[in-house]
DNA sequence: CAATTAAATCAAATATTTTTGATGTAAGGA
DNA sequence: TCCTTACATCAAAAATATTTGATTTAATTG
């Protein structure tokens, strides 16, 4: 059986490896949360409610997409008191797309 | 008003880069799909009959992804009388996914 | 020309995702 | 301690996507 490796994973099959991208793409799937995505890299690190402000978005609906993001591990959390910061998971994304593409999590010439 | 460029697009607007992405990411967020994308770049050209074949799944089924895989522009189709031979979009699969990932689909050491 | 094959498309049924508004939990401040 | 704020979670409703089986179109074959 041949075998892939994933970042941080150790060896998998084609199958279970598929199943993993196709979490991680349908997280991506999405023109808000690509949206969430660029504020939360041009930001550096985001709360949940600040980001309610910049995108107009419920509270719920807010968190709903962020564990979408934060579950294909495209997020990172950090818990702060009752807040909670999110940050791009860099290594993630620069394993996941080309460079040319993080651009778009990378607006201002970083 | 910020500009994105994306491969082969004139300039455009973060939000509608995000709706291209979407549907981008939209149509490699199915195992089944990228199973067709990993099978049809190992083949080179593949027309639907053999596809039928080589993964188990009906014709009509076959055509609907095939025709959202063709639709995000990440296959290449090409009419032969009554067959149609599916492609991998290279250029496009390179300018959107890692190097590392791109060798998802080129599995034999391409 | 009739029969067969390849593949796209359609409409209905099913399944999955997303939205909404409410509720729960825990921390911080008065 | 009580009130407020931050955030997660829940269940029901709404919106989308996928599957299924049938039909259609057009090219090939006998």
């Amino acid at each position: 059986m041949k075998e892939f490796t994933i970042i941080d994973q150790t060896p998998t099959t084609p199958s279970k490896a598929f199943a993993i991208y196709e979490k991680k793409f349908k997280a991506l799937a999405d023109k808000k949360r690509l949206e969430i995505m660029n504020i939360v890299c041009q930001r550096g690190s985001v709360c949940v409610c600040d980001l309610t402000e910049i995108i107009d978005m419920s509270q719920s609906k807010l968190s709903y997409h962020l564990k979408i993001l934060f579950d294909a591990k495209l997020l990172i959390k950090e818990n702060r008191g009752t807040w909670s910061y999110y940050q791009l998971n860099e290594r993630e994304v620069n394993h996941l797309l080309s460079e040319e593409l993080c651009c778009l999590f990378r607006p201002s010439g970083r």
